[in-house]
DNA sequence: CATTACATTGACCGACCGGTCAGTCAGTGC
DNA sequence: GCACTGACTGACCGGTCGGTCAATGTAATG
């Protein structure tokens, strides 16, 4: 629980510059990238004029790693509730799978953005700030899998990471991915992202292979 | 006639000025995408005049489809050996999923193209070609799960394209996250691929509960 | 040799890029 | 009244972008 903001997305919501020119900048950098996104752009979108956006932000990275910083702080708090005992292990897994892909769809333009720049920059800006949002989630979902294996709720053969992997990587591909799968006769649930997430713990807690 | 090269693909590898400029593109399209590479980078790569790339390809577009045409017909031959009914059909899933995430890591230049294409562009472009491409293996996959589904090989609960989605989203994931979860102190397979392989298919012929 | 066809080039264009700058304006403390 | 500040702007900068074009080289054909 690092700090909590008071109350200033509420006090000034449309008036302040800032905060009209980082919603436009997270709009156009999600739909389009990095460098496809103009800073003429950005200050039309948000109703200021280009040197303003210099005047609040020192440079369009600056501004790049201001939008990525928001978008990951937005996702941290979200995947908590996966760890209360209070369920057997099935079924808090089962939950963590509807859950965690529902968070994925929830704010496209935010997943889209922290897609986008995990696949764009070779070397810097924002990969930190999305690995370590992404390393604290699967760290903690990797915890609650071993515990949970501890306990004998889960084969002992598993790695954990592995699975954790699996998880995360069925919902990203998921997300990315279903607009080209929908176009498939085969693929029935890219419309009912939930049956693919009951489906998805069905296979992996009981496997493909027919009982013996 | 005494110029007879029916082999043009390696008759002039090197030589020839437009497979110059293919390579060219291919490579830093693949690693910076297609609004950071200027067509001057590519004709400086490629040893040639930008006027001359322009004369050979039309546009900075129709030089980016080209690229892509190409590398999505070279993906085209690989998945085939996987119907072979020699084996059981356990074996042969093993296999595949060995083979698959192996030739998704063998052209990296090529997978980071698709990849890449498939995230960048909302309305047209090369999605077309990827879509094709990807969506015949995939319903190749698909055909040969359901048929091994109808001998009892696979339980008859499970949905045939969303095995094929859970396959191929895998290593999709592992080959584009693999830098990010390769700093993750939980995971030790990001250097090993066919570790990674050998434990999807563990999971989901056995799946993760213990055994009763 | 003249002609034809095409590969190749440097010079060049208008548009737009990220970024700067001088200056306007509203508010605030004294 | 005055000084000061920060938000804000239009005009502008050097540079790069995709793309064009007239001219040159070069080899084959007549």
């Amino acid at each position: 629980m690092p700090l909590a903001e008071p109350t200033e997305t509420l006090s000034t919501p449309a008036t302040d510059a800032t905060e009209r020119i980082l919603a436009a900048a997270k709009d156009l950098f999600s739909e389009s990238g990095f460098d496809a996104v103009s800073m003429n752009a950005i200050a039309d979108r948000a109703g200021v004029s280009k040197a303003n956006v210099f005047h609040h932000f020192k440079s369009k990275n600056d501004l790049y790693l201001a939008v990525l910083k928001i978008a990951c702080s937005k996702s941290h708090a979200q995947i908590d509730q996966l760890g209360s005992d209070k369920d057997s292990f099935v079924a808090r897994l089962r939950d963590y799978s509807v859950s965690h892909l529902a968070s994925i769809l929830q704010d496209e333009k935010i997943s889209r953005l922290i897609q986008r720049d995990l696949l764009e920059n070779g070397p810097q800006r924002g990969k930190e700030f999305a690995e370590q949002v992404f390393g604290q989630n699967f760290a903690r979902l990797v915890d609650i899998l071993r515990s949970g294996q501890k306990k004998g709720e889960l084969r002992k053969e598993i790695d954990p990471a592995m699975l954790a992997t699996l998880l995360i990587g069925a919902d990203v591909f998921f997300f990315q991915s279903r607009e080209v799968l929908r176009h498939f006769p085969d693929v029935s649930f890219t419309a009912a992202p939930e049956r693919y997430s009951a489906m998805l713990a069905e296979i992996l807690l009981h496997g493909i292979l027919p009982k013996p």
